[in-house]
DNA sequence: ACTCCACAGGAAGGATTGGGCA
DNA sequence: TGCCCAATCCTTCCTGTGGAGT
């Protein structure tokens, strides 16, 4: 039933943008205009916002020769958001120091710099908490494209010099409509699945079900078309497309929590371990009581304050949830099925060969 | 109503790491 | 080789919040 599963992957941008039409004129606009250049890209997740800028950026580069550098901006400080872009850029170093000074960072990033070039910052959201917008955006021939999820309030906690340019060129991109998007996923549904397998109705159904979230319903797509070959459909049925959305939502968590470092799969594991709920206070005594997980590794046990920092990771990851305030703050798993990467000690199983190494 | 306690999270600063340079 | 310096990560200290006990 799967032609090309190429074609639903996140990274995967279809030769035309549907129902972003207007939205990627406007952009290619204001990249070729003759003053301000500087892009806000704007809207929840999975609205395309990547997509979009991916496709302009490669659009412009083809019809100009605008060179253009993508990088993840999460948890970036300054220095290493410059020394992202200049290792990125072909006439840049092919790596800088963690510990490179800002100020040779910032040089050693405009001499890499070689032309007109698009720095677009993806999830930008942290951004205005350091001075990486300011400090690109003095750059002599560099256009910022910033992505974030809430504009007007990233906009506001930008330096008032920074934000009025890119607030001229701020770009909302709101929810897909059920229709717009059951449009998309049909196109998707062409390019991926063999023969027509799925109804309009159940793209449509999956559409209202994501709420207009393209990534969501695209995984959903995806998913259903494998629970379809599992079962030996002909076509994706109405069941498929009821089984999918779980399958979907349990892959993209899957994805995010392999994305992560050690502390943050350890701390996974015990909320994981403790039956998928607990407290702080359980949290941090189960911790301290697991110091054989770090025996020889590179990293050391962290403390408690940097715990409730690496636990924010997961909860803006959707793989945590909290509840309550304070002292009666409950951790909770929200995908008990999402396996830690993990193994706990207390955990550890034992098969023909012996123990097995949780850690290796 | 008041005090105590436990926890979350902000701010400041220390330890570590690693490149630059004499 | 050893010192200096800057970035980063983490700890310590502190404040705020809210529930429990008196």
């Amino acid at each position: 039933m799967i032609a090309d599963p190429r074609v639903f992957d996140d990274e995967f941008v279809p030769a035309d943008l549907l129902h972003r039409e207007s939205e990627l004129e406007r952009l290619l606009r204001r990249f070729t205009a003759p003053d301000d250049h500087d892009v806000l890209i704007s809207g929840p997740s999975g609205v395309g916002k990547t997509a979009l800028t991916t496709k302009a950026a490669a659009q412009v580069h083809d019809e100009t020769g605008v060179a253009h550098v993508f990088v993840n901006a999460l948890g970036k400080t300054t220095a290493g958001i410059l020394r992202s872009v200049a290792t990125q850029l072909p006439a840049g170093p092919n790596s800088i120091a963690r510990t490179t000074p800002t100020d040779k960072a910032r040089r050693l990033l405009r001499e890499a710099i070689d032309g007109e070039t698009i720095v677009v910052l993806d999830e930008g959201d942290d951004l205005p908490e350091t001075d990486a917008i300011r400090e690109l955006r003095s750059m002599r021939d560099v256009t910022v494209v910033a992505i974030a999820h809430d504009g007007t309030s990233w906009l506001s906690r930008l330096d008032v010099d920074d934000a009025h340019p890119l607030d001229n060129g701020h770009l909302e991109l709101g929810r897909y409509s059920t229709v717009e998007l059951a449009d998309i996923l049909e196109r998707r549904a062409i390019q991926g699945l063999h023969g027509s397998v799925v109804s309009r109705g159940q793209l449509e159904a999956i559409a209202d079900e994501v709420a207009g979230v393209a990534r969501e319903g695209i995984q959903t797509l995806f998913a259903a078309a494998e629970l379809a070959d599992e079962r030996a459909h002909y076509t994706i049925e109405d069941d498929d497309v009821d089984d999918a959305y779980e399958r979907a939502r349990h892959r993209i968590r899957v994805a995010n929590l392999k994305s992560l470092p050690f502390h943050h799969q350890v701390l996974y594991a015990i909320v994981h371990s403790s039956g998928g709920e607990l407290t702080g206070g359980e949290l941090h005594d189960q911790y301290e009581a697991l110091t054989d997980v770090y025996r020889g590794r590179p990293v050391a046990p962290i403390g408690a304050r940097a715990r409730r920092e690496k636990f924010q990771k997961l909860v803006d990851y959707d793989l945590v949830a909290t509840a309550g305030e304070t002292k009666d703050r409950i951790y909770r798993v929200i995908d008990v099925d999402v396996e830690p990467v993990v193994e706990l000690p207390s955990l550890r199983f034992t098969n023909s060969k012996g123990p097995r190494n949780p850690l290796s």
